[in-house]
DNA sequence: CGATCTATTGATCCGTGTCAAGGTTAGTGG
DNA sequence: CCACTAACCTTGACACGGATCAATAGATCG
């Protein structure tokens, strides 16, 4: 047996709407194996919006597959006040940085009413020993999680307030395009304050860039909901100045050749 | 056999120097899987200053640990310019973001002469099969790494530059620390520029803070090396403006009890 | 010992945080 | 269904931190 990221998910979703007969057919995976899975792998359960799915300083003994919704992770930080780390969305697995065994180091909460799967940490890790390639699926999750992270790490890091607001909005439409759903009208259940705490700015910064861009016919603002109406700008602002240059300097860097 | 953290390193040193059976006996592994693991893991090899160990899209083909020596994870961002992702100390794996088989994402070189561990990846994808527990520590290692980029997330976040720099200062000390160096004269074989891009400031504020540090007697600043004065001012410094607030608030979030 | 890269220091200016006030939305209970 | 309240968003004015430009001094290396 051997997952991959995209059918993940849609093997969770089938795993608890068929029979283990049906699904052995159809994955081609021994009964026995997913007999084990089926009793790691619990949901999908709803979760309410605002439902908080574990707490900061918690034991990891569970991680979670997002089927539906969207998700923040927060954290109080060293000023004490609560600031976005994380945003999942469809297909995401929430919680990974707790599978070595540690306390959750931030809290997460439900941005819209949804569903999650949820794997136990005890029952997985005593499940790898009989579900060949399952230990070997974890790394590859782990290893996505820490690019995807990696992203955001850049984001925060930009210094032009537009940059990261344009960068943002740019990878809203590439999860949107990817969980299927419309990638130019993005659904985003999030306050300008979480926006902003996610991208390091005030929340002013925010507002007032949002509508300047809305301004500028960039996008159109609505109540959670910004529409993509020229693509080829924001991609030009999240660049930076001149994307051109970067172009020019990443062909002629010896990695390239 | 179950590996971790802290022995990790030390296991194998050891491992390159002993002999099978003397490796069996003191570390109560079957001589069958240290054999096995001796195929995958080579060194420890001996890297030069400005020495290269993977670039930015090359194939993962390859994991390191640090032995000896610091190093440094760069990528050309959106506008061109190189700028640093990480750094890297003694015990640190390298490369484990393309575990999941994909390409690496930045470049990673050596900032003073050192030594590595490396672990070809195919080999170690094959010698999991046959040593129990190595997958198990793989997946421990990556929760530990997302953690630790977590950290320097947070970093770059930080608003204040102060703050930045004083919490890198306290980071290179705890690090120096379970490294077995001097926490407080710290050895940091990196230019201002290195460490203006890992914080996300400009070389000129991270010259101009230094100097201002120790004229406040706060640090010593050496040629590749700081001298921490005053490490409690530096902790304020790092916290923010007022650190016994967010005591006050860490208190009483509702996690804590 | 010059050539090149790196660090320091000063002057200036722009961007964004902060404070403040008013407007809008959402959620609650009568 | 509407009044009421609290949370959220927007907009303006202002100050300040840090980026940027520029020039000099110091370090490193062949």
């Amino acid at each position: 047996m051997h997952f991959n990221q995209l059918n993940l998910l849609g093997f969770f979703s089938a795993f608890c709407a068929y029979e283990i007969e049906a699904l052995a057919l159809r994955y081609g995976v021994r009964r026995e194996e997913l007999q084990r899975l089926r009793e790691v792998v619990r949901g999908p359960l709803p979760v309410k919006r605002g439902e908080i799915l574990y707490r900061q300083g918690a034991r990891g003994d569970a991680i979670f597959a997002v089927a539906d919704g969207s998700f923040k992770a927060s954290a109080a930080n060293a000023r004490g006040q609560e600031s976005i780390l994380d945003l999942y969305f469809q297909g995401d697995f929430l919680g990974l940085e707790a599978l070595g065994g540690e306390t959750h180091g931030c809290t997460l909460e439900a941005l819209e009413p949804g569903s999650v799967f949820k794997l136990s940490v005890p029952e997985l890790a005593t499940a790898v020993a009989d579900v060949p390639g399952l230990e070997r699926e974890l790394i590859g999750l782990m290893s996505r999680e820490i690019c995807r992270r990696e992203e955001h790490r850049m984001l925060v890091g930009q210094k032009d307030a537009a940059s990261k607001l344009a960068s943002f909005l740019l990878y809203l439409s590439r999860r949107a395009q990817t969980d299927g759903s419309d990638p130019v009208d993005i659904r985003l259940h999030l306050r300008r304050q979480d926006m902003a705490s996610y991208l390091g700015l005030a929340t002013e910064t925010v507002s007032r860039l949002l509508n300047r861009f809305a301004r500028n016919r960039l996008i159109d603002v609505a109540a959670k909901r910004i529409k993509l109406r020229n693509r080829d700008e924001i991609s030009r602002l999240a660049g930076g100045k001149n994307l051109w240059a970067a172009a020019a300097l990443l062909l002629s860097s010896p990695w390239y050749f």
